[in-house]
DNA sequence: AGCGTAATACGAGAGTTATCGTACGAGTCT
DNA sequence: AGACTCGTACGATAACTCTCGTATTACGCT
């Protein structure tokens, strides 16, 4: 039978609590311009997104791994639904950790990509 | 004859223009701890400060080192000022660039440091 | 000129990271 | 059950980073 609503999987993923964040680990996450962009998609398009919705030029080996990095940073959350697995940024930790930061990074990415022509977003 | 104020050595060193700073760099640079924390003592202790006033748990080569990390992504500026070279926070370009970013991550690290119980300074 | 100090350059080592390819596991649908 | 999809795991490799030690350069002072 299946259920309306296809619960979460079972199968846990480890994060890291709201106090072992470390600001040197997600900045390190957010130097990188891939990463950088999942985030700046995930904090634009809200929060239910799945891996396969973001169509980066790597292959699907290094897009997992992208996403390790972010979630042991601890910058988004990952649930298993079926057999997708949503990503969700960690508003509430991140702003409770460091206020204004997250806003202020998002802000500071997306007037450089403004500035450089270039949306860094993944397409049309 | 001995020039009452030491003029800045003709000696240079490549900084890059405003235009072609970073973002990912700047995070890249801010998430050694090392150079975070030279980023936290220049914000608070001035602008004027030689590569030796920092008492850090490196040898001077690896200091250079996080010096021209910290420099080549445009976080700092630096000048020789006779056989000293004098460090600055690009506050004025950082700002420009990012409004509001620099103080968000120094405040980020500040609340970290006090939740840690550790100051991150160099120490009295 | 010669000495001392501040910092760099260069080379080397260990560790980490980004990337890929292939093989595998979990879940859904027919 | 079988096939298909989504994502993981495990190597492997190349590139980068942090760290150091030693040699070197630039500057100020005696």
């Amino acid at each position: 039978m299946t259920p309306a609503v296809p619960a979460t999987s079972s199968r846990a993923l480890p994060h890291p609590p709201r106090e072992e964040i470390r600001l040197e680990a997600v900045l390190h996450a957010l130097s990188d311009p891939l990463r950088l962009r999942i985030v700046r998609e995930l904090a634009a398009d809200g929060d239910e997104l799945t891996c396969s919705q973001f169509v980066l030029p790597v292959t699907k080996s290094t897009s997992t791994h992208h996403f390790r990095v972010l979630r042991e940073a601890g910058v988004i959350r990952q649930v298993y639904r079926g057999t997708a697995k949503m990503n969700g940024l960690r508003r509430d930790d991140l702003d409770g950790l460091f206020p204004g930061l997250l806003d202020a990074l998002l802000a500071a990415a997306e007037r450089q990509a403004a500035r450089l022509g270039t949306t860094g977003r993944t397409g049309p």
